[in-house]
DNA sequence: TTGACTCGTAAGTAAGCACTCACTTACACT
DNA sequence: AGTGTAAGTGAGTGCTTACTTACGAGTCAA
């Protein structure tokens, strides 16, 4: 946590130092929950050194923001998905969508509570950044999702954006009743995924077709 | 939002009063970014005036969240969804479960923000309390869940806490995203609680696919 | 060696914070 | 009318906050 006698480093990896510093706490405690004071410390300079890198504290919450939006990990998620959508593999992609959503929550669930303090305390660059991000992916899904429909390969009746959010919240609910809330879960989030996608591709009523088949 | 001249209530009054007004600062501001001074003013009373109906600022953070528990409107939603149960009707009590959750983002969103803030700010009281209020109720959906699937009314091999899971979460996300992140959503609520009930029921996959899902 | 440039800090500042205390005021009951 | 008491306040307390300023120290080209 604390790093000691990193002195004189290149302003560069300092600024990006800090910015990571300062996304840990920021994402464990609020924007109004955590100090400059804090910031330094843990990162083993001064205060005085976080304004000559950030005009303001401000400032620097924004960039953490920012910095984020910058890393190129959703590209390749979002090349792998559309990959499945060229080949019409309408599970595999559900499934991707379901993995992908929960196991963000395990992993980078830094960047989902900044978020979500951003969403509380009004921070609207935050809110505007997340929406950005997400409005497109939501609207890609749900265009494949009608085309699917029109192909007749999903049921058609039902709004896209019904369907593209029922498994995106599904998945995201899950992530955060367990991640943040602390919720107890006892099976593994592979078996999660498999009844989720059970559930959402044929719903919970039985079918005489189905047993039909499986028998 | 300003009380003036609303000079000397009987104490408990006073009491209900300055719970209600840290309740409405709380859960759009968190307890870091709210100010004592700001709910005084709020209340329309001097900052020493809350120190003496409460011993600190933590206090009435914890009694904001206590008192939100013992209003008695969860008992009689409660009473709704067990008479649904005693009737076996699984539809009904499926869509009441929506409607319920998606209302309760409406209505009472102060208290889905507070507890969320708690869960960030790590405000333990607060997670265990959701917690304590959560559980029961769906412990209860998912035993109700597991007798319908032994008496074939709905598909066995899904664990039950999947497909309680799967309701609450599709709709509480739905809820959070529209209210708390400023996504837009053109159709009303009721449409959604119809699409998601559909989408639930029946799943997305056409009835003549359905085989060739299971291989 | 010099000097210029950048990285970093010690020691501030004014404003804001939760919280206190000595005090007044309004009202119920004689 | 007088008095005891609960309700409410103005003016602070010491401490923390974000942010500043004046200065030192490492580095490198000339």
């Amino acid at each position: 946590m604390h790093q000691q006698q990193a002195h004189r480093l290149p302003a560069e990896d300092r600024r990006r130092q800090l910015l990571d510093t300062a996304l840990n706490l920021f994402s464990h405690k609020g924007f109004e929950g955590t100090t400059t004071k804090e910031i330094a410390a843990a990162a083993g300079v001064t205060e005085a050194l976080i304004f000559r890198h950030f005009p303001s504290k401000q400032a620097l919450y924004t960039a953490v923001l920012d910095c984020e939006h910058e890393s190129g990990e959703h590209e390749t998620v979002f090349a792998r998905w559309k990959s499945l959508m060229d080949s019409n593999d309408d599970i595999g992609l559900f499934r991707a969508l379901l993995e992908k959503v929960i196991a963000s929550y395990r992993n980078d669930s830094r960047i989902h509570r900044i978020l979500f303090f951003a969403a509380l305390e009004g921070h609207q660059a935050g809110l505007e950044l997340h929406r950005e991000r997400s409005l497109p992916i939501f609207e890609l899904l749900c265009q494949y999702v009608a085309r699917r429909q029109k192909e007749g390969a999903i049921r058609a009746g039902i709004p896209p954006q019904a369907i593209v959010g029922a498994l995106a919240g599904t998945a995201a609910h899950f992530g955060m009743m367990t991640q943040f809330f602390g919720f107890p879960h006892d099976s593994p989030d592979a078996g999660v995924v498999d009844a989720f996608l059970d559930i959402f591709l044929r719903g919970v009523l039985p079918s005489p077709s189905l047993e039909k088949a499986t028998v």
